[in-house]
DNA sequence: CTGAAAGCGCTTACAG
DNA sequence: CTGAAAGCGCTTACAG
């Protein structure tokens, strides 16, 4: 069995509560006792027990962090950032994958609210009715990345999805396109889908440029699907000459299509991703894309958690267009 | 406050013992009790408390990975394995980003240990002596995944380096290459750096063709390393056919390499991979690689974790390469 | 400067 | 079928 206070306590022959006030760096006890203490903790190789501490301070220096897919770059990159603020400050993170699974999410609030964790990051979903409700009943500290939703004000931090696509189009059209396709997410998804579909359409009409719904093709935000969508948006509309991937993984999709089908890029055809996700530099040829500050913002969203009163805090993370070798002028 | 299992008692006019059963399924109450117990469970919301529940049985039901790097792509898929495994079973998983530093691991490892995580799953680094020492004291069961060691015999899982390597130069020397070079991790690495340049000389010797050091640059298995190394390697070595990396991401660096230096692969340059990370198929061309089953030894290590008698398990999982675009016939 | 005692929210013999 | 009580390993008033 490991040791408890009681056995450091017997040893040095004081009470367990001297023994806790050295511990926790409290005062009350003379230098004497507290080598002694000391001493005996490191021969006993005593090591408090956080779960007892847990029970009687109901705080776990622990948060839970739900993401919809551990292997995705943006999702890690962002995960590296909550954890290493988190770490910074003694807290640990539980790792949620929920697949963007309903009932598994439900789940892991549930377990997450039975051990009882400090705070909890929501990132990438909408906020489902039955979401919110849980997540109200928690009574912890909830911050949002990548989404947010006006039914239930939790704190978030993300990036203005409409207007990054937006100026990702303008870039574009100020390199001299006029017929700009798009690899879209879901339109049906009011995160990540239509508003990059709306910033681009918007960019292209207020230009007198056509934004038809025969120029975007709907992937899944993931690799395969960006070379099908490509396959079909070029099938559709021939005349083509740049497109903007809502995700740079579609982007990627968007040149290995390419490059099977004997397209140029960019001198026949320019690709604007979204991320600037670590594969955007290694690509070929490395990928202008639409840098979103993941890390940063998993930084962020670790502050807001552990800053009081966070209650209604927004946080528009800026977004900048980098870049590299896929887009040409025209 | 959150309603405890006193509060549910109180409510339903039983004993706590009582709920404690119902809520356990153990047995020792009648259907009319149970119906009542369950309806002000509903009713109050009442969440058992794990922290108090981890106190008395002494499990808390959470595990810790610790992982070099949360955004890696082997860790990553690794994880989510684990993850996955760990979840079917009811554990929770705190991830350990420990960026290859000794004193934050230690941390960790402090940290784990105080928070009375019922296993720990150790990956990727080799186990120094404070290491182990530490792991060995913390008794609980610990996996380790892509390592191991003679001097602390925990059960492991992971894939024959050496003879992978062997494996993707004896490849290359079916397909006609003559002069291989590799691009390879730190030699003083004993887990992925030496043993991969082992089986690179290995094959290249028993079949009586050069492998001389001035064929292997030394990367750390990430991309911007991949792409120096390459160019150490050719110009040291200019008469070079083909080339192994010891990492994925480094052999996009040598595909990088080649497109800025208008080498084609594979026309003029061979290149093989390891790992058959995700971004091995999205490589352009896609890439050749030697196929580690990452996902899978996540699983398996969870397994071993959750099994009994586990110690001296070991563990090696099979190889094999995957054929696409990167490797030319001679 | 120090200790005895209550209590955090549970589970588990033990007794009925 | 059910409850009173001890105990898990701590922290924290309270008293001295």
């Amino acid at each position: 069995m490991k040791p408890t206070i009681r056995d450091v306590a017997k040893q040095t022959g004081v009470s367990i509560a001297t023994v806790s006030r050295i511990i926790n760096g409290l005062d009350g006890y003379n230098e004497e006792t507290k080598k002694k203490v000391l001493a005996a903790i490191d021969e006993l190789k005593y090591t408090p027990n956080a779960i007892a501490r847990g029970l009687v301070s109901s705080s776990t220096h622990t948060i839970g962090v739900l993401l919809p897919c551990v292997t995705d770059s943006f999702a890690t990159r962002l995960l590296q950032g909550i954890e290493d603020r988190a770490r910074e400050r003694g807290y640990s993170v539980i790792i949620c994958n929920t697949e963007s699974d309903g009932e598994r999410t439900l789940e892991y609030l549930d377990v997450l609210s039975e051990k009882r964790v400090d705070g909890l990051i929501f990132t990438s979903e909408w906020i489902r009715t039955a979401y919110g409700e849980r997540l109200n009943g928690m009574g912890i500290p909830v911050v949002l990345v990548s989404t947010s939703s006006d039914s239930y004000p939790f704190p978030f931090v993300k990036v203005d999805d409409r207007r990054a696509a937006y100026q990702a189009t303008v870039y574009l059209i100020e390199k001299g396109h006029r017929v700009i396709g798009m690899v879209a997410g879901n339109p049906e998804d009011p995160i990540a889908g239509s508003p990059r579909i709306e910033g681009w359409r918007q960019a292209l009409l207020e230009r007198g440029l056509p934004a038809d719904s025969r120029q975007v093709a709907v992937g899944d935000f993931h690799f395969a699907s960006g070379v099908t969508a490509t396959g079909l948006l070029m099938m559709r509309s021939p005349d083509i000459t740049a497109i903007f991937a809502a995700s740079d993984e579609m982007a990627l999709g968007v040149l290995s299509w390419a490059y099977h089908n004997k397209v140029a890029v960019p001198s026949s055809l320019s690709v604007i991703g979204y991320d600037d996700a670590q594969a955007a530099e290694m690509a070929i040829p490395p990928l202008t894309t639409v840098h979103q500050p993941i890390y940063e913002m998993g930084l962020k969203a670790a502050d807001l958690l552990f800053s009081e009163a966070s209650m209604g805090k927004e946080c528009v993370m800026p977004i900048k267009i980098v870049e590299r070798d896929t887009v040409r002028k025209l």
